[in-house]
DNA sequence: AAAGCGGGGTC
DNA sequence: GACCCAGCTTT
């Protein structure tokens, strides 16, 4: 194809041919567009078409999410990690009518100004709501990228990915009307055909153009990032059950691990976690040892040690007193759907509903 | 520039 | 087990 932009030309008609139409999220409404957004940063497709209805049905505009108290948002989230998106979500909401009046900017650098809104994801609410002459550039796009220009720069390099912005700028259709099938076309491409592993070149509407193909570089392309050291994090929890069958909760810090969820009583280390049994009238043979479990995040290995304990009747007002003055409260199990738990926990709880419940 | 932040899918 | 995913925020 002898157009000056082969890319885009290629993309868009692939796209409107073999791309993705039905997600969705693929309207015009800026909200859901946004939504959806969040929703999948770092976060496959497969995993968001489970949360996204459920998430609009309660919350279908950004007033009612900018109205609503951040534990029914971070319970809908419950599960899709990185809660920081749910807690910038919610901010963002109230920003919109705050600032914006209840209407989603067009304006990418407007956008950006929305918590939890960098740049990629302005840029793609700008291109799929709006029209907009605006790049994205995650994942898919760094991939697509570097495989079809051969380009080897450290993609955690900032000159490099500032590089990479500029190209990806310069690769755009000049009509307007055809930014959203643009788009969308990056992101299927890198999805369903620019695959990390195994792409499928004999599919890929840029074969003939593609560098990396050209050397037989694929594979090396895009170069790897050097993996962050995980460190293991023992951690502790105190599971107690009062004589009604509640169990203790607590809000979590809003910063770190599981930032604004609810779990039970955690800790670091032992003599805390026997000292917090302890103020609640729990001797520490009276706690029963659950074998450990693991959990891994992005950076942590967390091993995680459950402790089981029963408060008895005769203590359990004065004992109550001394969990409210530590924000801790009891929760009947049945209504622990309610609040949303780091998932390793609700798994944990799921499993011992028998033997506690 | 680097670290912090979850959970799940894939191979 | 390694690597990555429709990244952003904080330090």
């Amino acid at each position: 194809m002898n157009t000056p932009n082969p890319f885009s030309e290629r993309l868009i008609r692939w796209q409107k041919q073999y791309g993705r139409h039905h997600l969705p999220w693929q309207v015009k409404n800026p909200y859901c567009v946004w939504l959806s957004e969040i929703m999948l940063q770092q976060t496959q497709v497969a995993t968001v078409l489970d949360y996204y209805p459920r998430f609009l049905e309660k919350f279908p505009t950004v007033q009612t999410l900018a109205a609503a108290p951040q534990d029914e948002v971070l319970s809908l989230w419950a599960g899709l990690g990185y809660y920081s998106r749910a807690r910038n979500l919610h901010k963002a909401a109230q920003q919109v009518v705050e600032q914006f009046g209840g209407t989603f900017p067009s304006e990418r650098k407007d956008l950006e100004t929305l918590c939890g809104v960098g740049r990629s994801t302005a840029a793609a609410i700008c291109a799929f709501a709006f029209n907009r002459h605006e790049t994205i550039l995650d994942g898919n796009v760094k991939r697509v990228l570097c495989r079809v220009f051969a380009l080897d720069g450290n993609p955690q390099d900032k000159k490099f990915e500032n590089s990479l912005w500029t190209l990806a700028e310069s690769l755009l259709p000049s009509e307007n009307a055809d930014m959203p099938a643009y788009t969308q076309g990056l992101m299927d491409l890198g999805a369903t055909v620019c695959k990390r592993t195994k792409p499928l070149c004999h599919q890929c509407p840029m074969a003939d153009i593609c560098e990396a193909k050209k050397q037989n570089r694929i594979a090396e392309l895009p170069r790897k990032k050097t993996a962050p050291e995980v460190q293991t994090l023992p951690l502790y929890w105190l599971i107690v059950r009062n004589p009604d069958g509640e169990i203790l909760l607590e809000k979590r810090p809003a910063k770190g691990i599981w930032g604004g969820l609810y779990c039970v009583p955690c800790f670091e280390k032992l003599d805390e976690t026997y000292a917090c049994a302890e103020k609640l009238g729990i001797v520490s043979d009276d706690l029963s040892e659950q074998p450990a479990l693991t959990h891994r995040l992005t950076h942590r290995l967390l091993m995680i040690t459950p402790f089981e304990a029963q408060i008895s009747s005769s203590d359990t007002l004065r004992h109550s007193e001394n969990a409210s003055k530590d924000n801790r409260f009891w929760v009947k199990p049945e209504n622990l759907a309610d609040y949303g738990l780091p998932k390793p926990l609700a798994d944990y709880l799921k499993q011992r509903q028998q033997a506690l419940f």
